[in-house]
DNA sequence: GAGTGGATTTCGCAT
DNA sequence: ATGCGAAGTCCACTC
């Protein structure tokens, strides 16, 4: 089974021996490595010119493009998904040529030398999940306000208080303000600082009474006393179970959240 | 030289011989290329999880990973430039940890099989350049004249006065004639004071305001001063922008893009 | 299909 | 170092 999986590496082959793995890895739809020294041409949304380097190429099945240089995280060139391709061995060149629709663009390879190059039919179905980010944690409680408190019914989020950006700013069973500053580990004494201060330039600004809850994962050290100290609460939020929220609502029910509080 | 460049390529190696070329390519500072079934783990501003699969891994000699999945332009997961790495092999598998700090951030790499590993001692000094012609940005201005400002409504190009050619020239929300001089890089002294002799030239023929305009991405030294000095304006102007605005029109032709190689 | 906003954005240039 | 804006951004999602 996997003994058998499709691989072919070449090292230093011939530009026509290159060529046809190329070929191929086209007409099956697989994935391909080529390491050389290329120049590249880029024409589309804007243009580019690439001088001779050894860089490694990235081909794969649905047609995306990446050119690497030795060092960045970025492609220096690229194509993203979808590319028709065209290859041939000309004046001792290799040249391939992608090129992709809407917007009409164009990436056109050229190797004088191919050190590598291996065709690759790599099966991946394995899962990607991504935990909840501080962003993806304050909309799970938007969406879900008990998750700080029973009857806490959010009014804005990013609100602007002389300090800084309030994450969440809602009101409480009692008719009390509330501030919430979320955070996405465990809070420090900074996060405490923070909340107090926003909590304070509320106060200035209405006639009520204000709240201040910290939500996180955890508290750091000393942070328990301190909140306590300035009559702050806390609130334990755990990313995965914002994470889940988040996955699981419908991005309508998002969506007009934001809107009606545009 | 280039026949004796540092090139390893294992097929199908265990992962004891595996993991003795990823150290190598970590001490010598080598690129390096895994392929093989993995799964990846990663904390550091959120959290993710990927599940095994087979997948293309690039290690780049700056410490900068990518993990490629068989299609998508865009790594499942990476870390940017500046890591430091720890590789073991336990419990047969091949564990590469890469971590960097500010953020603290770790992405962890367990491959069970690998296919293919290689070390790439690449040299890559080839330049690359971004470009959009004066004369794309002249057509891109002319295409939305917005780019220099509000209200501004193009009258001509290439308009002919006494010291030369007038890149653009038209009529502002006021009334008032402009000329427009673009430069595709930076604006030097020069482009200033041409500028201020076309603007001269035309005062001297028509009856009316007419101010001048130095459209460009960057200003020289000194630039700013003689620009007030002389009574002008500056607005700045990427060519990148004025790039992708004609790409996206419909003034390109086909024949243009698929020009050969100069 | 076009438009809008987010991203583990990354990257570069300014302060 | 830090912060702001751009990117051939890409990508997912709404209209």
């Amino acid at each position: 089974m996997n003994k058998h999986k499709t691989i072919i590496v070449l090292e230093r082959p011939s530009l026509e021996e290159a060529e046809e793995v190329v070929r191929r890895a086209f007409s099956e739809r697989k994935s391909l490595v080529i390491v050389g020294n290329c120049w590249v041409d880029y024409k589309g949304r804007a243009s580019s010119k690439l001088k001779a380097g050894e860089r490694i190429v990235l081909i794969k099945e649905d047609g995306s493009v990446l050119v690497h240089r030795p060092t960045g995280y970025e492609p220096v060139n690229w194509q993203p998904p979808g590319c028709i391709f065209h290859t041939q061995v000309r004046d001792k060149v290799l040249q391939i040529r992608a090129v992709r629709s809407k917007p009409l663009e164009s990436v056109r390879l050229f190797f004088d030398r191919v050190y590598l190059v291996s065709l690759l039919g790599l099966v991946d179905a394995g899962k990607f999940s991504l935990y909840a980010s501080e962003e993806d944690m304050q909309k799970a409680v938007l969406l879900r306000p008990s998750l700080i408190e029973a009857e806490f019914k959010p009014i804005s989020y990013e609100k602007k208080v002389e300090p800084g950006f309030i994450d969440v700013y809602g009101i409480d069973g009692n008719g009390k303000f509330v501030v919430v500053e979320i955070k996405r580990k465990t809070a420090g004494r900074d996060a405490a600082l923070q909340l107090a201060k926003y909590v304070e330039s509320v106060r200035n600004s209405v006639n009520r009474k204000v709240r201040g809850i910290l939500a996180a994962p955890h508290m750091g050290k000393g942070v328990q006393k301190m909140l306590a100290t300035l009559g702050l609460d806390f609130k334990p939020l755990d990313p995965r179970k914002c994470a889940e929220i988040l996955s699981r609502s419908e991005t309508r029910k998002l969506a007009d959240f934001f809107e009606q509080d545009e």
